[in-house]
DNA sequence: CGATAAAATAGAACAGTGTTCGATAAATCG
DNA sequence: CGATTTATCGAACACTGTTCTATTTTATCG
């Protein structure tokens, strides 16, 4: 009744000399699969049909290993972020702020060019086993700032929250159109500065004075200079 | 569910004074109504057809002055953003950065106790007028802090990221369990923080370490302490 | 071994969704 | 008044997540 969703690997499939007759699956093959149709289109794209039918069984099977969509979704994003720990597994050494940027930086190139990770990512901690200790990690480089408890709670949250937001935000789901392959990034792009180009430059000077910036602008980079802000006032606190 | 008047006989022009078969809406009204259902039960709980519902009319009525779900959800997100226009429209002629800091706040303060707001705030600058005024108004801010253009770009999207990414994060949507009130929300939040102590601490230093600040604290607080970790790096860097 | 229980798989059906279509009523205007 | 535009609405379509039940495969154990 109730299926392994936490961790357990399903006692292995791989084998059996006779031909069989059903598909054979794993959490591990459907989060693979559910990942690979979230590159490919999307949030959107990712249906319980269309994942059963990449895996060659029927719907149903799917709720063996995952309790529902949502569930499906929030391991997705999880699994991703395996990634992640492993890549910073080795940080911790270092200049504790430098460290947090570095481990700041590989979430956000984590979930940059995937759309739909922003969205699910550090959610639901009970079942993302991995958010969880990433959260950890980057905790661990606040503390050894020797700030209180409360200050080191609220510094990385900060951090959490501005590297998700930023990524979320920049990593946005792009409209139909260009999902579709009807119009062209840049297309796209060029119409959303052209449009902003005509806006009233006495109403919006803002716009105006940073518009060339805008259409010529490197994601990284942007997170990265918004990144140092909010450390430099970090760093500022630890120093006091 | 049925007509206002007359449903019995719809095609009956009635003797002396007409009376009025079928419903009468304008996008206010349709968007009031949206609105009003998130507020109520969240995004999900918005469909097509509970809203024309609420609005007394068919299904396909709404579609007359949106072109679709996503398209309502953006202008709903839009108009409650034009509340916080209003409240901040006198901010601008004080300190920089604290004018940037009133402004944020009021952001949050909006975006905290619907949580549905998060997701479709400054998605869509071309068809939601009000978030691209905030985010102007935002910008015009960090303008006067005497920044290059390209700085004055990434400050700015700091600042946004930033808010729309802690404020969408706290203002999560809470698991059905709690929305359909089978689990209140201190229980939901006591077996969370449960689940929390129960974890390693040798593993988990900084979890052990916050656990009792989590299991207390204040989200506008945590998002106001953040902030000012922010708003003091960018002083820093305007003071340069 | 073989029988019995448990773990997995899958087809079909259910209730609900966003959206489109065509008909039609109401408002507008010459 | 008639003609045209604006707006409303029921019905239908294609698709969704999910559940039910039956069935197959694997593990357990006397």
């Amino acid at each position: 009744m109730a299926a392994p969703t936490g961790q357990g690997a399903p006692t292995s499939p791989a084998r059996g000399r006779r031909v069989r007759s059903r598909a054979s699956h794993s959490l591990e093959s459907v989060l693979a699969g559910a990942v690979e149709i979230l590159d490919e289109s999307g949030a959107q794209g990712l249906t319980i049909r269309a994942l059963a039918a990449r895996l060659g069984g029927g719907n149903a099977s799917v709720y063996w290993y995952v309790s529902g969509r949502e569930e499906l979704l929030d391991l997705a994003a999880d699994s991703v972020l395996g990634g992640v720990l492993e890549t910073t597994a080795d940080v911790g050494s270092g200049d504790p702020i430098d460290d947090l940027r570095t481990i700041s930086v590989a979430m956000f190139d984590a979930i940059a060019d995937r759309p739909w990770l922003g969205a699910y990512v550090l959610r639901q901690t009970a079942r993302q086993i991995h958010s969880l200790r990433l959260y950890e990690r980057i905790g661990q480089q606040v503390m050894r700032l020797g700030l209180t408890p409360r200050q080191t709670f609220h510094a990385t949250s900060a951090v959490v929250g501005y590297v998700t937001g930023t990524a979320a935000d920049m990593g946005q789901e792009p409209p139909e159109v260009v999902v579709s392959g009807a119009v062209s990034r840049e297309e796209y792009l060029a119409e959303a500065t052209a449009q902003w180009r005509a806006l009233d430059p006495d109403e919006f000077p803002y716009i105006h004075l940073i518009i060339d910036e805008f259409a010529g602008h490197d994601d990284r980079d942007q997170f990265i200079d918004g990144l140092d802000l909010l450390l430099a006032g970090l760093r500022l606190r630890a120093n006091r």
